[in-house]
DNA sequence: AATAGAGTTAACGTAAACGTCAAGATAAAC
DNA sequence: GTTTATCTTGACGTTTACGTTAACTCTATT
C-alpha cells in the first residue's frame, strides 16, 4: 500500500482552503502532520481529520468543538474501559448536538414549504405539496 | 386579538440572549421593531423573525445569510410575478444550503456510529447496530 | 552561482458578532 | 420629587478564524 502523503499546498488546493488555514488548524490542535525536515507532511489520516474539520465548520461548530469531535475518531482505541465509556458518553452528546441541528433544519425547511406554497398560490399555480424537501435515502 | 408586544429585555430573557444582541440584529437589518417614544417595542412577528435568526445562527449561517432567509418569510406577498419567481429561486437555493448541511450531519452521524460500534466491540459488548441515530419522525 | 519556487516562523491586520462600560433619558414607585 | 429600574445611544474592547506582509530557509533548476 502506497501510504500517500501530501504537502500543505496539496491539501490546500484539494479542499480550496489556504495553507494558512492548515497551519492555524495545527496550532489549534486539530491536525498534527509529521515533518520532513521543517516542512509539513500530511498523511491520509490527516486528510480525513481535515475533512471532518471542514464538515464541522460548515455546520457551524467552533474549532474547539470540532477538535472534540475529531478526537472521537482517533483510531488509537483506548484499552481502559473507563475511557471507552467516556468516549461513548461524548459520542452521545455530540449526536444530540447534531440531532438538534437536524431539527433546526427540518423546521426551517417546513417553514420554507409554507412560503413556497403561498407564493405558488399567489401565482395561481398548483403543485404536489411537500415533496423533495429532503433526500429520501435517510437511512 | 391581543396583539402581544415585548420589550427588549422580554425577548432577551425569553431566548437567553442579551439586549445588545437584539440591538445588533436591528443594526444589521434582521429585526426592525417599532418604537414607543425611544424604546423598542417588539411584535409577535418580530419574535418570529428572532426565532428564525437564532435557528440560522445555530446552523452556522452568517447574519447576512440569515437576513436573506428571514426576508423570504416576509408575509407582505409581492404581486409582481417576477418578484415571486425571484422568491422561489431564492427559496430553492436556501433549501439546497440546508440539504447540504443535512448531508454533512448524516455523514458525521454515520461515522460516529462506526466509532461507537468499534468502542462497543472493544468493550466486548454487542448491540443492535445503527438505531436511533435520527429522530424517526422525519416527515 | 544565481534565480525561482515552495516551504517556514513571526507578527500585525481584519471581519463578524457580540461584550462592556459610560453617560444620559424616561417612566414607575415610593 | 427623588430614588430605582429600564431604556437609550455611542464607543471602545474581545474572541474567533483566519488574511497578509515580511524576512528566511531549502531545494531544484538553469
Amino acid at each position: 500500500m502506497a501510504t500517500t502523503e501530501y504537502s500543505i499546498s496539496d491539501l490546500a488546493q484539494a479542499f480550496t482552503i489556504t495553507p494558512r488555514t492548515l497551519r492555524f488548524y495545527e496550532m489549534r490542535g486539530l491536525i498534527t502532520p509529521k515533518r520532513h525536515g521543517v516542512s509539513r507532511v500530511y498523511s491520509e489520516k490527516d486528510k480525513v481529520r481535515l475533512e471532518l474539520a471542514l464538515r464541522g465548520k460548515r455546520l457551524g461548530f467552533s474549532l474547539e468543538e470540532i477538535k472534540e469531535i475529531i478526537e472521537l475518531y482517533d483510531p488509537s482505541q483506548p484499552e481502559d474501559p473507563r475511557q471507552l465509556y467516556f468516549l461513548l458518553r461524548k459520542l452521545h452528546q455530540k449526536r444530540k448536538d447534531l440531532i438538534n441541528k437536524f431539527n433546526d433544519i427540518r423546521e426551517t425547511l417546513n417553514a420554507m414549504d409554507i412560503i413556497e406554497e403561498r407564493a405558488l398560490g399567489t401565482l395561481g399555480k398548483r403543485q404536489n405539496p411537500r415533496v423533495n424537501q429532503l433526500p429520501l435515502d435517510i437511512d
